[in-house]
DNA sequence: GTCTATATTGTGATAGAC
DNA sequence: GTCTATCACAATATAGAC
């Protein structure tokens, strides 16, 4: 494993672990036990580090929900059970990834489009549907990890409901 | 008007032409031409400057739902479309209302229920049914104003979607 | 209620030696 | 490719004088 992939893995693990505030080129060199200036022999600057977390969620998803729409009658509900498990497994690089503009133009070519393949094909190329959709998703998922509903909400219920109303 | 509510003032403006990088201690003070360390003769901490400013957003949400429902055939398209505005005109309150849980401890009682209650009456109480819509427009909103969707999207065709199929 | 002075902590990043 | 030394900057908050 090349030094930029271990500094990425590094950066990942403590974005996780600690949140966005944690992912500090101090911190980074830490755990690599080397000098924090010693980084940017391997990588630019930190945005390059952001553009690589994110390229690797994108991949991860684009697997997750290809692995979910395979052996199933009902794919949309299969996928949004995979993009919830997937966002709750992996907050961070989830808010990461949905919190500001994409850098389109820095990112490898396709991530977005085989992430979103999925649920574009489950509900067969339509994109308002597909939109919806995401959007109902994201804001089930965000507001859970903001922990904004009422501590005593039912949130399966809240999926599915959502769901039988969106999937047809 | 107060110096407290002065101040309040300020970071409102800051947070909305600047972002939350922007309310600091210091810019506050430089715009009420005094210096940063006198504000804390008025405020305990920057704390109570982040609750005061969600209190104030959830009044006028609650002012803005309520007004939405008078005099529509439609309750939840008004509610929805009148969601959209406030937090497109209100971005990076809305955004502090909404990414991170509730200082409920804080917040005067009644405020998160008042905002919410037009909804929940447009649905007759159907809680899990509002919870589903406030997440689609949530998942809409936010997505909208961290721009991640695609350049092209067509989002007034994405909401009209969700809506027929969510307000049922 | 305002001021000056300061503590404390933290950040990304560069220069230049080895 | 790693190091030491350092720059440049910014943040919240407190002490104590007036």
């Amino acid at each position: 494993m090349s030094r930029k992939e271990q500094i990425v893995d590094v950066a990942r693990q403590l974005l996780e672990a600690d949140g966005p505030g944690g992912v500090t080129m101090r911190a980074i060199a830490d755990r690599l036990e080397i000098r924090a200036p010693s980084l940017y022999k391997h990588i630019a600057d930190k945005h390059e580090l952001e553009v690589a977390l994110i390229a690797r969620g994108f991949a991860e998803q684009a697997e997750a929900f290809t692995a979910a729409i395979s052996n199933t009658t009902e794919p949309v509900a299969a996928i949004a059970h995979s993009y919830r498990s997937w966002a709750l497994a992996n907050p961070h690089l989830y808010a990461l990834m949905t919190s500001n503009p994409l850098p389109r133009n820095d990112l490898p070519a396709g991530l977005e489009i085989a992430a979103a393949a999925p649920l574009v094909e489950a509900v067969h190329g339509n994109t308002d549907r597909a939109r919806a959709l995401w959007a109902f998703a994201h804001g089930m998922v965000s507001l859970e990890l903001a922990k904004r509903f009422p501590p005593d909400a039912d949130l399966d219920t809240a999926w599915a409901t959502g769901l039988r109303s969106l999937a047809s």
